[in-house]
DNA sequence: ACAAAAGTGTTAAGAATACACCCATGT
DNA sequence: ACATGGGTGTATTCTTAACACTTTTGT
C-alpha cells in the first residue's frame, strides 16, 4: 500500500470475464460469444471486456455482459465473483489480469442484434474451441457451482420459482453430471426444510400430475447438513 | 475482451494485499504492518502494495510481502488467492482494485529492520484499528480457512512436521474458536487416514509423553468426509 | 505420592444407502 | 387398458455425539 512506485506507476490491463450458466432441457449450458477481432478472431470466448478506471469490477461485468450478449445482470438469480486470473498473452498489449464472475439463471435469452457478437448458449459437455484460458475458467466455475450446491441452497438459481421434485433432482443431476436415487433424494432434501409444497400441480402428459414446490428463500443460505 | 476502449484505455490502480496467519501459543495471529504514510498513517494494515505492469499478482504479493515484512513466501506452507476487492477510497489517487491472498505457516518471523514498517503478528481476537477495509478482509480470510479445514487437510499448514494429537486438536480449536471432544476428535481424525504415527515421542513436563504424528502428504487434499 | 497431560471404548441416536411397487393421469 | 412419470417405506450400515477413567511420566 505504500509508495513503491512514484508518479510513474502504470498498472496492468484489467479485464472482467463472466461465466453464465443455465440449464436447458436437463443439460448444462454456458454463454459464449464469437470473437470478431484478433486475437483469437473467430474463436468462442466468455463475454467480457476492459475494466475502465472509476468503475468497479462488478460494474464492468454488468456493462460488458449487457453490451456483448444483451443479457441483463438483474435477470440472473445468483452472481458471484469467482477468481482473478493472471494470464500471459491474454492481451496483445501485454500482461493482463482478469477478474471473473459466475452468474446463474433460468430462461436467459441473449440478444441477437448484430452489434452483439453472436452470443449463444453452448452445452458444457460439447464446448467449441475457446480463446485464451477460457476453457479453464469454465471448468473452474463448474467446479465451484458443483461444490456450492452441496453446502448451500444455490440450486434455486437454476430453477423456476415453482418446480417439481423431479425437476429439482434433475437440476442436481445436471450440475453433478451423475444420477441420484429418487427416494433418498426426496427424503434428504425435504428434511433440509428449504422448500415447501404449494397447492399447485404441474400437469404434463399422460401421467399423474406433480406437486409444485417453492423455495422458502431466494437468497443463498447454508445447509444444515451438506448434500451429497 | 473486444476493444471497448481505443488507445486511450486507462486501467484502475491494481494492488495486492496479503493475510498471513499463524498459530502462536494456541491463539490465531495475523501479520500486520504500521503505516508510515498517509492515507491511514499510523494505522495498522495488511502488507501489500502496487501491482506493477508485467508482474503477476502472485509475484506482486511475494515481492511486497518480502519488502514490507521480511517474510519469504517460500517459507509459507499454504498460499492461495482469496478474493478481489473493489474499494472506494482505497487509494487517494482514486478507485483501486485489490487482489488478496492468504498465506498459512508456522514459526514465521517478520524482519525487524527499520526499512520494513514494524511488521508484527497480532492476535485475531484483539486487532488494532485497521486501515482501509482490512478488517473485513481478515474476517473473510478467517472464514475461508475455517471452512477450508472442514473439507481439506489444510490444517497441516499450521502445524509443525511432527505433532501430537493434542496439538492437532488445539489447532482446530484455535481456528474454529471453540472446543472439541477429545475422544471423538481422535477417533474421527484418525479414520480419515491423513496422518500416521511415528516412532518418536514428545516429552514435555511431568506427564505421559505423547506420540508424534506426521501428515501423509504436505499438499492440500480433500477429505473423505467433511469434518465438524 | 501427586500433579499433569496422554490415551482409550461403549452406547444411543441420527444419517446414509440400497432397493421395488402402487398411484393418478391422458390417450 | 396401457403407458408414463409421480409418489412412497423399510432394513442395514455407518456416522455422530455424549460421556469418565486409567496410564505414564517428572518432580
Amino acid at each position: 500500500m505504500e509508495d513503491m512506485y512514484e508518479d510513474g506507476y502504470t498498472p496492468p490491463i484489467l479485464t472482467v470475464d463472466t461465466v453464465i450458466f443455465q440449464i436447458i432441457d436437463d443439460e448444462f449450458y454456458v454463454l459464449l460469444i464469437k470473437r470478431a477481432a484478433d486475437p483469437f478472431k473467430g474463436a468462442y470466448a466468455l463475454p467480457g471486456g476492459y475494466n475502465a478506471i472509476g468503475e468497479t469490477t462488478r460494474e464492468a461485468m454488468e456493462r460488458t455482459l449487457l453490451t456483448k450478449t444483451g443479457v441483463n445482470c438483474a435477470d440472473l438469480r445468483l452472481v458471484e465473483q469467482l477468481y482473478t486470473f493472471d494470464t500471459v498473452a491474454r492481451d496483445p498489449r501485454g500482461h493482463a489480469v482478469s477478474v471473473t464472475y459466475m452468474g446463474l439463471g433460468r430462461d436467459i435469452v441473449p440478444a441477437e442484434s448484430d452489434k452483439t457478437q453472436n452470443p449463444g448458449f453452448f452445452n458444457v459437455r460439447e464446448l467449441p474451441e475457446l480463446a485464451y484460458d477460457h476453457k479453464h475458467i469454465i471448468e473452474y466455475a463448474h467446479d465451484r457451482i458443483k461444490s456450492k450446491i452441496t453446502y448451500t441452497n444455490a440450486i434455486f438459481s437454476l430453477l423456476p420459482e415453482l418446480f417439481t421434485l423431479t425437476q429439482l433432482q434433475k437440476a442436481y443431476e445436471t450440475v453433478f453430471g451423475r444420477e441420484l436415487d429418487k427416494r433418498n433424494f426426496r427424503k434428504k432434501f425435504l428434511s433440509l426444510n428449504l422448500i415447501h409444497e404449494t397447492s399447485e400441480l404441474h400437469r404434463d402428459g399422460a401421467h399423474r400430475p406433480a406437486k409444485l414446490y417453492r423455495f422458502n428463500k431466494q437468497e443463498l443460505e447454508a445447509l444444515a447438513r451438506s448434500f451429497d
